[in-house]
Formats: structure tokens, sequence, C-alpha cells
DNA sequence: CTGCTAAGTTAGTAATTACTTACTTACTAT
DNA sequence: ATAGTAAGTAAGTAATTACTAACTTAGCAG
């Protein structure tokens, strides 16, 4: 007989609980019977926490974009115009973050794919704010002479996605087994690629 | 009344009903009473063509997976070593596509997401192969001492990976409104951006 | 006209779903 | 020690699901 949690653990353990699972089969495709079984609680104890199923989605992509913004050592390095601190570290950033949490990358896509309100604020903190930091950044580069003539969000989108591409491709399409380079020779691959194919 | 169809218009009918329903709300999440509805018949209708669900669904991917090779241009091009024409000729098959199939996209990804053996052959046909191919003739390149000395696989997630990020932009993460640049204008910024860094 | 076949429907089924009600148990402060 | 409270459960509910059985209708060949 595990012992009693008080209010606080036992929403924690259910929303990392259903956390894993909606990354897994989405959101429509859990079920709260399901949840509390590997919560090892009862059904109705995940409705004292969460009024609906919506609600405990809600709290799960809450906290997942509560995250600190990663972008502050990326943002230094901008002001130096340093582009390589500031390419390498924003790819560094996406393919650190899928390494520590494995979730997070499918329930973005979850949240994307079914139509949930709940989930725009979600996909703006993790993909277009750093889609447009870039674009600025790049609009920078490119009138300080430094970076070719081109369109400053195509060229941010470029980057960004070759790092996510990439990593979907790894986490998503199956190619973890046949692929499993060092990340650092990754992300010099990239940053290569971009930077000799966008400076003057 | 609307008339009756005969046994091969009343399934073509209903399979495409299902594949824009199993696009917008993946395999789950669509009801065989939604796709009935849709259909203009009743329920027991679409049980006479498929015996389950499933079948329904395996039918839609072959389909969209039997279309004929795309890259028969852009192989011609490889051989004769054309790199403008092999990565324009690429980039313009994948949105070219999606302009043409706007369900193949979100068919896809669900298909991905939900954990569904039958949709390895489809995956394999839309993602895979083109990544493959577009990494020997990289490989190639290398060889031939046209493209500096990196990961061939790499350098195709990158190409491939700027060209769907910007679709999944566009199409997924709702900035279609926000952004709509000339098809041709995209296609050379990212070929130019590519080879611009590949190349010696 | 008639009878056969293929296209179609109506009205179910058992199983599963999100969610509720009414109850029981453990812990803690006095 | 015990009352009060918070943590927890058992056993439902109505609605929805994929799928079925038993039936009806349209169209066409003879």
């Amino acid at each position: 007989m595990s012992p009693r949690l008080n209010h606080d653990q036992r929403r924690a353990q259910i929303v990392e609980t259903a956390a894993a699972l909606f990354a897994k089969k989405g959101f429509y495709r859990t079920t709260t019977r399901e949840i509390a079984r590997k919560a090892g609680v009862s059904e109705a104890m995940i409705f004292k926490h969460f009024a609906r199923k919506e609600k405990l989605y809600a709290s799960i992509l809450d906290l997942k974009a509560q995250q600190e913004d990663p972008l502050a050592e990326v943002r230094q390095a901008a002001q130096r115009k340093d582009d390589l601190v500031v390419f390498e570290g924003l790819a560094r950033h996406f393919l650190l973050r899928v390494e520590k949490d494995p979730h997070l990358l499918r329930l973005l896509l979850f949240s994307a794919l079914e139509h949930h309100r709940l989930a725009e604020n979600f996909i703006d903190k993790h993909v277009l704010r750093i889609t447009y930091f870039l674009r600025d950044y790049i609009k920078q580069r490119v009138a300080d002479g430094d970076f070719q003539k081109l369109d400053p969000l195509l060229a941010a989108r470029s980057f960004v996605g070759m790092v996510n591409h990439h990593i979907l491709a790894q986490e998503i399409f199956g190619m973890k087994k046949h692929f499993n380079r060092d990340r650092d020779e990754i992300i010099r691959t990239f940053v290569k690629i971009f930077l000799n194919g966008v400076r003057i």
C-alpha cells in the first residue's frame, strides 16, 4: 500500500503521468482511465484535481511553456554579433531540449495537429518566437553588410529548418537507430553550411 | 434523391471523403459515422466496402503512396551533375505537392505520430527515400571535389529540412496568413543558401 | 412485367468514453 | 483519543464508438 501523497505532490504526479501519455498518443486517444491506472490512483482522483480532461491538458502545456528563456545566452552573442555562438547556441538549445525532455516534441506536434486553442501559446513560445528572433538578427546582419541580401524570414527558416527537420527525422521518423552521430559534429555541420551559405 | 453509384464509384468517393477527415483529425478521432454522413451514405455502406476502419485507412495510404516517381526529372539532372536543377527540382516537388494535395502533409504527420505499422511504407516513400537519394548525390559531389567534405546525410537533411520546415511552418503552424512569398523566390533562396554553403 | 442482383438503409450491439455521486479511509491538531 | 479534514475509492451514468444483422429498394436483363 503506497503512502498517500498530499495535494500538490499528487497533482504533480498526475500531470507528469498525463504528459507522457499525451505525448505518446495525443490528447484524444489518451483516456482518463489510463492516466489513472499509470498514476496508480482511481479515475475519480483525477477529476478531484482537474475538473475536466482539458484542464489537465492545459496545465501541462502551461508548465512546458513556462521554462526559462532559452535565448538568454544567445541574445548576448547576438549583441556582440558573434554569429558562431548565435547559431551554434540555437542549434544546441534545440538538440538539448529533446534530449532532456523527450515528451516535448511529440506534445508540440500533437497539439499543432489536433485543433486546440489551448496549444497556441505553447506553439508560439516554442516555434514562432525563436524564428522571429533569428529573423531580426539576420535582418541586422544583412544591414551590416555581412550577410548577403536575402529574405530574413526565409533565411531564419532555413537554419531552424535544418535543425528541426533533423530532430524530426531522428525522433519521429525513426532514424535514431540508423544514424547516431555526435551532437557537436551535427551542430558544426549545420552552422557551417548555413553561415557559409549566407555570408558575403 | 441522389442517384446510386456503382461499387467502384462509391468506393472511391468514400476513400476521398475519409482521406480529408483523417487528414483533418487523424485516424482515431475520425468516426465512421462522420465519414458516412459527409459521404452521404449510411454507416453500414462503409463496412460493405471496407471490413474494418483500418482497411479504409490502409487503402488511403496505399493510394497516396502510389503516385508516380517524383524524382524522374531530378534523377536525370543528377546524372548530368546539374546541381541547380537537382535542388530546385526537389524543392519545387515538395512545394507543389502540398499545393496540389493539401491533405497529404497532415496525413503523413498523423500517421507518423499515431503508431501505425500501416504508415511505414507511406513514410518511407515520402520522406526517407528522397533523403537517401539526396545523400547519395551529395556523396558523389563530395567525391568529385565540387562539394566540401561533410557528412552526406546531414547535408541532405539540411536541404530537405529547409524546405520541409518551411512547409510545416506555413501549413501546420499557421504562418500562411502572415507570410505568402512567391514560390520561385522561396526555392531560389533555399537553393542559394545551400549550394553556396556546401560548394568549395 | 418479373425476378435477380447490387446498392442501400434501419435499428440495433457490446464496449468504451468522460465524468459524477456517494461513500470510506488515513492523517493531524487539539 | 477523537473529531475534522483531506486523500482516496467503488460503482455507477449517459453518450459515443466500431461494427452487424436483417431488411428494403432501384435498375436492368430476359
